[in-house]
DNA sequence: GTCGGTGTTATAGTTAGCTATAACACTCTG
DNA sequence: CAGAGTGTTATAGCTAACTATAACACCGAC
């Protein structure tokens, strides 16, 4: 039940990603109502208040519809909305710089692949002193 | 001469990270001065004490030195400690959440490639309207 | 010593984010 | 109607981040 909330990010934006990221999986499906404000705000331990303000940032961006005294409801063609959207997002701003911080730490697309979820398979006991980077010192 | 800051973090941490990018490309070697906080605060029209904040960090890492009336300097083996502990940050906890987003949106390699910088070539005149995702709706 | 360059500290005001508490307005159910 | 569930608004207080302005302390060179 307890979630922990990244400290470089307001509490609004990441709760607000949490639910782009259950519409993306299709957890919420489209004419799906959101969990309550009172509800999230009770079971993450915060304010009502930040919950609103994270939902309110989804109606603005077209994702979400609000019925009153009814609750939040996902609009038809948020998937889709989404998928154009945060890809662009995504490609032409998030991407370059995090291409760019791969390539100054000389990672490779093993160790990359290794560290991603999914494949947590650390396997073969990787002895900790063990130099794992041998080949991208290039001076 | 001017730089746009990040709006979804706080300047000294952009500073800090501007720096550490610097050394990590060898533009700052050990030994080598910092450009001083007076000097940044103007060139970045930002404030002295911000400047000093993101410094300050650099020292408490281990990566700067400060030397009374001179400045403050790079360490010794300031990139090789940045290669540890940065590696160790970005495939423990920035690039799992990274390569999840990935997951979610259905990028593909070819994508990513195109989109980092080095490989701005989008060539062949993609057009806008065309579908380049034809393959990645399992439903 | 004086001067100009360093880092550093002090004071104070603004804004954004989060919090607590309470109340209001709407809608469906009994 | 009353009640319990929605979203929403109002007050007020706290902290972190950023800002402006000014002053202090140290070091090297003139």
């Amino acid at each position: 039940m307890g979630r922990e909330w990244n400290d470089s990010q307001p509490i609004y934006r990441q709760l607000r990603d949490l639910v782009v990221a259950m519409i993306l999986d299709r957890v919420l499906k489209e004419g799906d109502p959101l969990p309550s404000v009172r509800t999230v705000a009770a079971e993450y331990r915060v304010n009502p208040l930040t919950v609103l303000k994270a939902y309110q940032h989804l109606v603005e961006e077209g994702l979400v519809e609000t019925r009153r005294g009814l609750g939040m409801f996902i609009n038809s063609g948020a998937r889709d909305l989404l998928l154009q959207g945060e890809r662009q997002r995504f490609l032409g701003d998030e991407w370059p710089r995090i291409s760019e911080t791969i390539r100054r730490l000389g990672l490779t697309a093993e160790e990359l692949l290794r560290a991603a979820p999914g494949e947590p398979a650390s396997d073969a006991a990787p002895p900790e002193s063990g130099p794992p980077h041998s080949s991208e010192e290039e001076r």
